[in-house]
RNA sequence: GGUGAUGUAGCUCAGUCGGUUAGAGCAUCGGAUUCAUAAUCCGGGGGUCGACAGUUCAAGUCUGUCCAUCACCA
């Protein structure tokens, strides 16, 4: 966006939260909030988050509004008047005891084909199996443990089937990246079913218009969501909404999705635009995953990093914002964050080579000339071929190959360094005869200095606007690569960018790591649908026992008297736990992921005493310690109030 | 399980239509330099291009099988 901007295009870059759906309605239920507070708190994270890595969206708005609500309406009567709605009655789970129906991810029980207990109602996690909710054996609901009953609705389903022919065309008129063509041909393959968009209330979304307790599907409205925050934008900058949207309008329209959502934006949201009369994206860009070090973000790994933290730590964004975008290169590859990779290729392209050009030269001008740069300069060659270049690199950002056009421009700054090299501005200044000459070669590599960071611009912002201040310019447009930068006077050079410390990384993870250890704190979620994986699922409760089974378990107060790692074991912590007059114990406990081991040596906590002694790989175990967890991350040691002793008996 | 993608130097990645001796940056080693917040320049070492088979005068590139990793399966 930055950089069509600075090519002169008029451009808008909007978003906005996806905000409606079951989960977000339980999530809030939770918290004891309503779904517009938790929205609102949310909105307001997403917005912190985005404006300090210094994403520069015209409009950050929210599917929760009038103008979505409208528009969503809109295009649904319109496909209603095109006969692509039908109202279907199907039978689905349903809780009885909330009185909901049952999204998939809400629904627990045992996977029909390989019996595994506790799978969601939509795959199996164990045999890979997917299936429908109705197919589990055993259900219950993830809410409220009850068993599920079936249960008859009418569903609004948007007939997908009947835009197939368009839908086939559309997928080879070049919108797509090649391999997001090629997984439409899967989907294609398999033929596309209606699509069901409706849900029974409760439900957080908007109501159907004509149908009282139906509920538009959260992923009906959340694109719209991208035409109702431009729809406001367009209200308070005046505007005209159907030149941006309509069918015939002649603006690009380029999408920037996540690959894991390409279904919806590649096939549902061209569809509905299609057949309701609006515009089609001319490009629908979906990049990939970001990983950690190799692997997916974990909590328990200790490589899930949130936005929030890096800047917490007081990391510079721009450092992140460079190594992401020298390595996004417009497919759908996942992109790796490589801790120690980030910190050598800032290190070494930002500092040791960009930076340093400006340090290593802009020295002289002030200790020799006032400040001022050189009337002229004899030879044009090398500036002439930096700004040659422009073109290149522009096609580069065009293509979304960013990671491309930073290695041209890296390139350049070698060429740069070379040239100051080669002219030893430093033996030149030694020399009084040699003065213009000095003059000449510092105001030359501030010359491509200048260049070089007109071509980083659109990946950092705010370092440009520095240097645009050190040298005293106007805000550099990509026309201005064609001028010259002359006689002019800059300010005296300040440090830039510092180097990313190794010591910093390590701050980040170790902050990111305690974050999760007392109190894992809500996984951050883009979409509403993901969100369901977020809310805990609530355990049924056991088969009812009588006072007597309970007696058999002996519970006991332990001090934890020593905790220790065990080589070569994942998760085992080994603690002697001392039991008071009933002497020490040995137990292996399975808690490495969520204490460390010079954390609890000293505290209490309950054991149990008359576990049969288990002979494990690494040594006798004699007991049990207990702990809470859920399907969340985290574990949670039992602790007794004070005034409990080792060795007392819990019951 | 089905489908798709990925696999190239220690690390991160390029490699166009099949065509010279497979490249870059970082790391490492040797040298130079001292303007620059240890930055820069020159040079060296480092590869069974995941494995195997095939097509071809010629394969990192095309085909098949297998292995590994990742994702998707509404």
């Amino acid at each position: 966006m930055r950089f069509q901007k600075m090519r002169g295009h008029d451009c808008r870059y909007l978003c906005a939260d996806d905000t409606h759906g079951t989960a977000i309605m339980l999530r809030a239920e939770k918290e004891g909030i309503t779904p517009e507070a938790l929205i609102q708190r949310v909105w307001g994270e997403h917005t912190r988050d985005f404006a300090g890595f210094h994403i520069g969206f015209d409009h950050y708005y929210s599917t929760h509004s009038e103008e979505n609500r409208q528009l969503a309406s809109k295009i649904y009567l319109a496909l209603k008047d095109a006969g692509l709605i039908e109202v279907k009655t199907i039978a689905q789970l349903y809780d009885p005891v909330k009185n909901l129906f049952l999204p998939d991810r809400f629904i627990k029980g045992e996977c029909p084909k390989c019996g595994a207990p506790d799978q969601y109602g939509d795959n199996c996690e164990v045999c890979g199996a997917t299936y429908s909710p109705t197919d589990l054996k055993n259900p219950v609901s993830a809410v409220s443990g009850a068993t599920p009953v079936h249960k008859d609705s009418e569903h609004h389903f948007f007939k997908l089937g009947d835009c197939e022919a368009f839908l086939r065309e559309w997928t080879r008129s070049g919108a797509l990246q090649d391999e997001a063509a090629n997984k439409m041909q899967e989907w294609f393959a398999q033929g596309l079913s209606n699509w069901d968009i409706s849900r029974d209330a409760p439900y957080f979304g908007f109501e159907i218009p004509g149908a009282p307790g139906k509920y538009f599907y959260v992923w009906l409205d959340a694109p719209v969501g991208y035409m109702a925050s431009f729809a406001k934008y367009a209200q308070d900058h005046g505007l005209d909404f159907d030149a941006w949207w309509g069918a015939e309008s002649k603006a690009e329209l380029v999408h920037f999705i996540g690959k894991d959502i390409l279904y919806f934006h590649a096939l549902f949201w061209p569809a509905m635009l299609k057949f309701s009369g609006y515009r089609l994206p001319t490009k629908i860009y979906a990049h990939g995953f970001l990983t950690v070090n190799g692997q997916k973000m974990s909590k328990s790994r200790g490589t899930f990093i949130t936005a929030a933290s890096y800047l917490e730590q007081g990391m510079n964004p721009e450092w992140l914002r460079y190594y992401y975008a020298a390595k996004l290169n417009g497919s759908m590859e996942d992109i790796d964050l490589n801790l120690e990779d980030f910190v050598a290729r800032v290190n070494a392209d930002l500092v040791g080579k960009f930076i340093n050009i400006a340090s290593r030269t802009a020295g002289f001008i002030h200790k020799q000339f006032g400040g001022r740069l050189a009337e002229g300069v004899a030879n044009l060659e090398l500036i002439g071929d930096f700004q040659a270049a422009a073109e290149t690199i522009a096609a580069h950002y065009e293509a979304r190959d960013t990671a491309r056009a930073l290695r041209e421009i890296m390139a350049l700054a070698d060429r740069a360094n070379q040239y100051v090299a080669d002219e030893k501005p430093w033996e030149l200044a030694k020399k009084p005869e040699a003065v213009y000459r000095l003059h000449e070669v510092c105001t030359v590599a501030l010359n491509l200095f200048r260049l070089l960071t007109l071509y980083l611009k659109p990946v950092l912002p705010r370092l440009a606007a520095e240097v645009e201040t050190f040298l005293a310019i106007e805000p550099l447009a990509w026309k201005d690569a064609q001028a010259l930068f002359l006689r002019q006077k800059i300010n005296p050079y300040t440090h830039l960018m510092t180097r990313i410390d190794l010591k910093a990384i390590d701050a980040l993870i170790d902050a990111n790591r305690q974050n999760l250890e007392p109190a894992p704190a809500p996984a951050p979620v883009r979409h509403a649908e993901a969100q369901a994986h977020a809310v805990q699922a609530a355990a049924p409760v056991a088969e009812t026992i009588g006072i007597d089974d309970f007696a058999k378990v002996d519970l006991r107060i332990a001090r934890i008297a020593e905790a220790a790692h065990v080589e070569g074991a994942d998760k085992l912590l080994r603690l002697t736990l001392d039991l008071g007059p009933l002497g020490t114990r040995q137990v292996f406990a399975g808690i490495k992921s969520a204490y460390a081991p010079e954390a609890l040596v000293g505290r209490l906590t309950v054991m149990v005493a008359n576990l049969a002694p288990r002979k494990m790989k690494f040594g006798m175990s004699e007991g049990m310690v207990l702990a809470a967890s859920g399907d969340a991350p985290g574990l949670f040691l039992l602790s007794p109030d004070a005034g409990a002793a080792p060795g007392m008996k819990v019951k």
